[in-house]
Formats: C-alpha cells, structure tokens, sequence
DNA sequence: GGGCTGATTTGCT
DNA sequence: GCAAATCAGCCCG
C-alpha cells in the first residue's frame, strides 16, 4: 500500500492535459437544440471523447463526417416508423446519445437533436483519430498493423468508429456533458486547417435519397468511402 | 483503386 | 420473415 499520491500536478501525461484542456471546451447543452442540419454540419471539426466506464482506454477524435435524420417524415429516419423501444431516445431530451446495432455486427453513433418529443439525430460517420491510437488498433484488430496507410480504417465508417473507441449499447441514453461521453471545440494546435463543407446524398438507405443530408470535411482522408 | 458478396443479429410487420 | 443509417475479404487489374 503505498501513501504516495499516484499523480501530481508535475506528473501529468500530454493526455491528461489534453483531456482537461477538452473537458473544460465541451459544447453546451443547447448546442444540441439547434436544427439537425445546422447541428451536422456545426460538428464538423469538433473533436469526440470517449472514455469507457469499464476503465478501458480514452480515444478522441475529430468528426469529419456526419449524416442528419429529421423527424418522422424523413423516410430514411428511425422515427418515421413511429416511436419504438429502439428509437426511444430519439424522441426524449437532445445532448445524448442514441446508439443502436445494425447488420449483425455494428454498433451505430449519434446525437440525438432537438427539443424532446421531436425525434432527430445526427450520426457521426467518420472522425479522425487523435488519441488513443492504440486502443483503436487494439479494439480493431493487430491485422491492421499490416501497413501505416491502414490507420485510415480505424475510424473511417459508422461501424469502424464504435468498435474503435469502445461504443456500444451501454451508452446508449448517455449525456454528452461528460465524463464518459462528450464533444469538444478542437483546440487551435490540433484543428483542421480551413475547410469545405461538402454536402451528399445519405449513405446506406434506401429512401430519402434525393436529400443531401450527409456532411463532410472536403478533401479529409478519413472520410468513409 | 473498385466491384461484388457473405456474415450475422435485432427489431418490427 | 425480411430489411437493415455495415464491413471485410476476395477477385480483378
């Protein structure tokens, strides 16, 4: 047992500091409230921190893709099924996550969006990694070590991101105000230098193709395909 | 680089 | 029963 403090303030490591640096930039509660599409595209740039409850390793990245799903009278939107114990959180309080599995294999990240009742989300499709690389190489497999070009795929798609930085249903229902789970400004030495912002049809539905609702960093790498 | 296809589970009709 | 806000592996070049 030892009485020696296990960190002090001279001891800190560069990702602890990063990580209060980005605590203290967390975007608001009313962030969240803005239109869906405003909301989007505005999370373009912003950096998303995850630190699992299990205590296993904090990963962050900048979001450089995102998709928006409004309402029940977006075809392509969960909600336009009606509400459902799997679409819950869409309908309730924005600033949380709502998290789902799809496809036998993949867990899917959003921000839910807007006032409750209204059911809205945003899902992130793409970040690039900043931290805790390799936790994101651990929890995505060592095959991927095969080539340095291969970091791209950690994070490049809805499905890669969860499975990189440990999300899945345990965080559905989550606050985005921290500690576990949160989206920060991007501190000026790490953000991207100026950008387009280029919008596209969503990927992977089959309705509401002609809506351009999916938001990227124009000319980002880690943009999925 | 691009195109095709099988995997694998859940939610909802 | 079937479609799904996907991915990896395989083939081709």
């Amino acid at each position: 047992m030892s009485l020696q403090p296990l960190v002090t303030n001279n001891q800190l490591s560069s990702e602890e500091i990063l990580l209060r640096t980005l605590i203290a930039q967390k975007l608001p509660e009313d962030f969240y409230l803005q239109a869906t599409l405003t909301v989007a595209r505005q999370l373009l740039g912003k950096i998303l921190v995850v630190l699992p409850s299990d205590d296993s390793d904090a990963t962050a990245g900048i979001i450089v893709e995102t998709e928006g799903y409004v309402g029940q009278d977006d075809p392509a939107c969960h909600a336009a099924v009606g509400r459902t114990r799997r679409n819950e959180i869409m309908w309730g309080e924005s600033g949380r996550a709502y998290t789902y599995f799809t496809y036998g294999n993949h867990w899917m990240f959003n921000v839910v969006t807007e006032s409750a009742d209204y059911p809205a989300a945003v899902l992130v499709r793409a970040i690039q990694p900043i931290m805790g690389l390799a936790a994101m190489r651990d929890r995505r497999g060592l095959h991927l070590l095969k080539s340095k070009a291969d970091e791209r795929n950690l994070t490049n798609g809805p499905g890669k991101l969860c499975r990189a930085m440990g999300i899945d249903g345990t965080l559905n229902g989550q606050s985005l105000q921290g500690p576990h789970l949160y989206i920060a400004t991007c501190p000026p030495e790490l953000a991207l230098p100026a950008f387009e912002t280029v919008a596209t049809s969503r990927i992977g539905i089959s309705r509401g193709l002609e809506l351009p609702w999916r938001f990227y960093v124009g000319g980002n790498r880690y943009v999925s395909k």
